[in-house]
RNA sequence: GUGGGUGUGGCCUAAUUGGUUAAGGCACCUGGUUGUGGCCCAGGCGAUUGCGGGUUCGAGUCCCGUCACUCACCCCA
């Protein structure tokens, strides 16, 4: 047994699994940076403040899953649970504003939070994040769809569809939530204890009950969208008329409302089944009010957050195959001091030409075991170098698929392996 | 935070149901070939059975605690 393990729900990704990441993120950044995003790292922690703030007191996020701490210089930080936060505060403190609008942002890294780990949840976990601020046209919310669609797409993930809902604005909620409550009110003596509690500090979150009890009652419910003012309306309504527009499936869910305070209007999810009791591949919306909350100037924007560990977990179930990444396709073998050192000259020079190349470590070993090596490593070619090579001047190359050597003058060996691997 | 299941070398599994020194396969290393891989053969390295305590003449096996993993609730990525 190891004296140490990984801190629970943290994740040791190993090579045989990088395959998979590599696919994932290069094919996310290429997607992001097709549609015009432009890459930006934030800190993976920031004052605690910024969180408590955007996200919202009353949500679990931010009064049970984040990992806060104090410094040695006693400031209150805390490990990003979600990317959105820290980016608007970015565009705002970097003073983003003031370049073209939209801006248009992508970032990928760790997020943490302090859940129960179970599968596909983990307390280390990582996103692709898109955002586009300073604009309200749907046509953002479009893109921020299309580009997740595409993502998934382009993994090979079929079946594809949108959760989608409206969670209105200022203007609008109030009205659909003093309707809900007194919806509610009505039948109190039915609706669990969370729900009463919910109805008090964050009304909205009753829609997502899960609670048996709770859910006749849930079922005639008002929905938000019967509600919306005209603004809202129109942008959902156009929202919608782009989705259908480009094809990209959705169904409306009256009860999708999601776990972070500062949404407003749209707000989606793509769900999959593959995850263990986990349903949600990526969630994001629309937040309108948050660079304003954040001290900033007023700045509508939208985005999404992507999971990429249950990515990667539904690329296994779905038996997609990611690229074999590329190894050296040439193994210096040796014998003996004098050939030995000729090898790491070898090396060198090949590497500087840009071609791979293992050399054979540990001193004194036999041929066969080198080859052993040099077979695992699944190598097309082994240089073999002995006292008998350094004397005629040639290398043995041998062919590891075909069995086949031959014997390669020294100096020409650098350009035979170039033309070949 | 709550509940269920599981924990034996790096990985997978066995141990006559409480009875000597915890067994095998994979992987790894060495040799069979004084300079030749994959297949085969032989040998080797590697475990205080997650950890701590208890019951017992005797515990991998039973009991308690604890940690971890896992599944579910909850929440979501």
């Amino acid at each position: 047994m190891p004296s140490y393990q990984r801190p629970p729900g943290t994740l040791d990704i190993l090579p045989a699994d990088q395959p998979y990441w590599s696919r994932v993120r290069s094919h996310a950044k290429h997607l992001a940076e097709l549609a015009g995003f432009e890459r930006l790292d934030t800190p993976m922690f920031e004052a605690t403040e910024v969180f408590a703030r955007g996200i919202g007191q009353g949500t679990d996020v931010v009064d049970k899953e984040m990992y806060t701490f104090l410094d040695k210089g006693g400031r209150d930080l805390t490990l990003r649970p979600e990317f959105t936060a820290g980016v608007v505060r970015a565009y705002i403190e970097n003073g983003l504003y003031v370049e073209v609008k939209p801006q248009k942002l992508y970032s990928i890294g760790p997020t943490f939070r302090y859940d129960r780990p179970q599968a596909g949840r983990y307390r280390q976990f990582t996103q692709f994040n898109a955002e586009i601020l300073g604009e309200e046209d749907p046509a953002a919310d479009l893109e921020i769809m299309t580009l997740v669609w595409d993502l998934y797409a382009g993994l090979g993930f079929r079946d594809l569809e949108f959760q989608l809902n409206s969670t209105g604005c200022p203007r609008c909620r109030p009205p659909y939530v003093e309707a809900l409550r007194a919806y509610y009110e009505e039948h109190e003596a039915q609706i669990c204890e969370d729900c009463q509690r919910r109805l008090e500090q964050s009304p909205l979150r009753v829609l997502d009950c899960k609670e048996e009890t709770c859910q006749p009652i849930l079922e005639k419910a008002p929905h938000i969208v019967d509600f919306l003012c005209d603004e809202c309306a129109e942008h959902f309504a156009s929202l919608r008329e782009y989705l259908e527009l480009l094809n990209r499936r959705y169904t409306l869910n009256h009860r999708l409302v999601r776990g972070l305070d500062y949404y407003t209007k749209t707000v989606f999810e793509v769900w999959a089944s593959g995850i263990g009791a986990q349903s949600a591949l990526c969630g994001g919306g629309r937040y309108d009010g948050l660079a304003e909350l954040l001290g900033g100037p007023e700045t509508p924007g939208v985005g999404v957050g992507v999971g990429l560990e249950r990515i990667v977990i539904m690329m296994k179930e779905l038996g997609v195959e990611p690229p074999a990444p590329r190894t050296p396709e040439v193994f210096l073998a040796y014998l003996g001091e004098e050939p030995r050192k000729k090898s790491l000259h070898l090396m060198d020079e090949l590497r500087r030409t840009d071609v791979g190349v293992y050399f054979a470590m540990g001193r004194e070993r036999g041929l066969r075991s080198q080859l052993r090596e040099a077979d695992k490593r699944a190598v097309r070619y082994t240089v073999i170098l002995g006292e008998d090579e350094l004397q005629s001047g040639k290398a043995t190359v041998r062919d590891m698929t075909s069995g086949d050597q031959v014997d390669v003058d020294l100096t020409l060996l650098v350009t035979w392996l170039r033309e070949r691997v």
